[in-house]
DNA sequence: TCTGGGGTCCTAGGACCC
DNA sequence: TCTGGGGTCCTAGGACCC
């Protein structure tokens, strides 16, 4: 028995599938540069200013955590739970043993330390799906059986400390949702192995939040219907989580079965780009929020021309208290690069919330479309007009260029190659 | 406890077309 | 003169993930 199945060969396929997430990675980098936050509890915020009570916990150290300091928990919280240490000079009132370091995100240098760990991942997998900054699922099926899989695993995870300087849990099982899982499941500093005949038994006492795609909505929803784990769902009646949960029942249900046979794909182009920021405190001053639209419509112009990415579509996003969500938008005739554009449409949409209170806004440019960038490419020139195309509308340029002049073939406008990427990364 | 920022996918309703 | 059905595109909202 070497711990594959019989139908391996005849194209029923028994994936091997390894899940890599990084453990506090962002806490992790800020030791790497600060050794002296090493065993210290540290907490790292996103919209944080040091010295200040706003935004919210992007990562806690475990040390941190002890004091009960959560990923996504407002600074101001979580300084209540966990002090400054610097402020234990001047503050009697805090003991220095149980107050804690405040970093702010620098993703910049996240996603330096995250290039180390990604080339190591593509140096040991041919097929490599990197899901964010910390985390990556490996299609290893052709390269390690289930006898190997501990040894691959814990390779992985020392190549990674010996080299980089951070440390990752890993988990290794037949489908992506129970590898997450997995890896998941020991951290920090997890290994978890889960052979094709244990999957159920793995996932059946775990809370039924665990199961990829239940958030605490869902979850509440299937609580009240008597299902409170993975294996109360996987035992529930299919057509009963159908038409509770549509689509997504159907998907939730095969996952706490351990039922999951997507492929590992590599991620491909992005749909949208978008940038948001909130205000200190809500406002409803519309010079101050046309300011700062005007910023976040700009950023995000700047990062479609950066990625070569034209837009059909440009939306805003604004937050009202208490936390309401409006989204306006806009399509236009055609893909266009135009940051003035971008700035015009987004502030005719914030017009309707001229008076109102708002606590946050965002740009977003959806529809994307890559293709001009790709047809430059392929002809080896500068696609000059990409950076004036104006208000105009620039649809269906045509690819006679490397068709050899047959413009009558609309059907190139789908573009095969342009939707499923060439397995590059951005 | 007054909640960051960047994404994806799904659903539902309305406009419009044939 | 209220009577079908199918399809696409667009917008808005919501759940979820990291």
């Amino acid at each position: 028995m070497d711990g594959r199945l019989p139908g391996v060969d005849d194209g029923s396929p028994e994936q091997v599938i390894c899940h890599v997430d990084m453990d506090c990675f962002y806490a992790a980098c800020e030791r790497l540069r600060e050794p002296a936050l090493d065993d210290e509890p540290l907490v790292v915020g996103m919209g944080y200013e040091s010295g200040e009570t706003h935004g919210a916990v992007a990562t806690a150290s475990y040390e941190a955590r002890e004091f009960g300091v959560e990923s996504a928990m407002p600074i101001s919280q979580a300084l209540e739970l966990l002090p400054r240490k610097v402020d234990a000079v001047d503050d009697p009132e805090i003991d220095p043993d149980e107050a804690g370091f405040y970093r702010t995100v620098d993703l910049d240098y996240y996603e330096s330390v995250a290039e180390e760990v990604k080339a190591i991942l593509h140096d040991t997998a041919d097929t490599v799906r990197e899901v964010s900054i910390d985390e990556a699922y490996l299609d290893v099926t052709e390269t390690v059986d289930w006898e190997a899989a501990a040894a691959f695993g814990q390779d992985l995870k020392d190549r990674i400390e010996e080299e980089v300087g951070v440390v990752a849990s890993v988990g290794v099982a037949p489908a992506m949702s129970a590898a997450k899982i997995a890896s998941d499941h020991d951290k920090p500093d997890g290994l978890v192995i889960v052979e094709p005949g244990d999957v159920r038994d793995f996932l059946s006492p775990l809370d039924v939040e665990e199961v990829h795609n239940v958030g605490p909505v869902t979850a509440r929803e299937l609580r009240s219907m008597g299902v409170e784990t993975a294996g109360d769902l996987a035992d529930a009646d299919p057509d009963r989580i159908d038409d509770r949960f549509g689509e997504r029942g159907r998907e939730i249900w095969s996952y706490a079965r351990g039922e999951d046979d997507r492929p590992v794909e590599p991620v491909g182009k992005p749909k949208s780009l978008s940038r948001e920021s909130a205000f200190t405190e809500a406002t409803a001053d519309p010079e101050r929020k046309r300011d700062r639209v005007r910023a976040l419509a700009g950023d995000v112009a700047e990062r479609a021309r950066s990625k070569d990415a034209l837009y059909r579509t440009i939306g805003i996003k604004v937050v009202t208290p208490p936390f309401d969500v409006h989204t306006r938008a806009e399509s236009l005739p055609g893909p266009v690069e135009d940051a003035d554009l971008v700035e015009e449409v987004a502030l005719d949409l914030l017009t309707e919330f001229r008076d109102d209170d708002v606590r946050k806004v965002g740009v977003r440019v959806s529809n994307l479309d890559f293709s001009a960038a790709q047809q430059a490419s392929l002809d080896g020139f500068e696609d000059a007009s990409a950076g004036d195309a104006g208000s105009g509308r620039r649809e269906n340029h045509s690819l006679g260029a490397f068709t050899d002049g047959d413009p009558g073939d609309e059907a190139d406008d789908a573009d095969p190659q342009g939707q499923s990427s060439l397995g590059e990364f951005q």
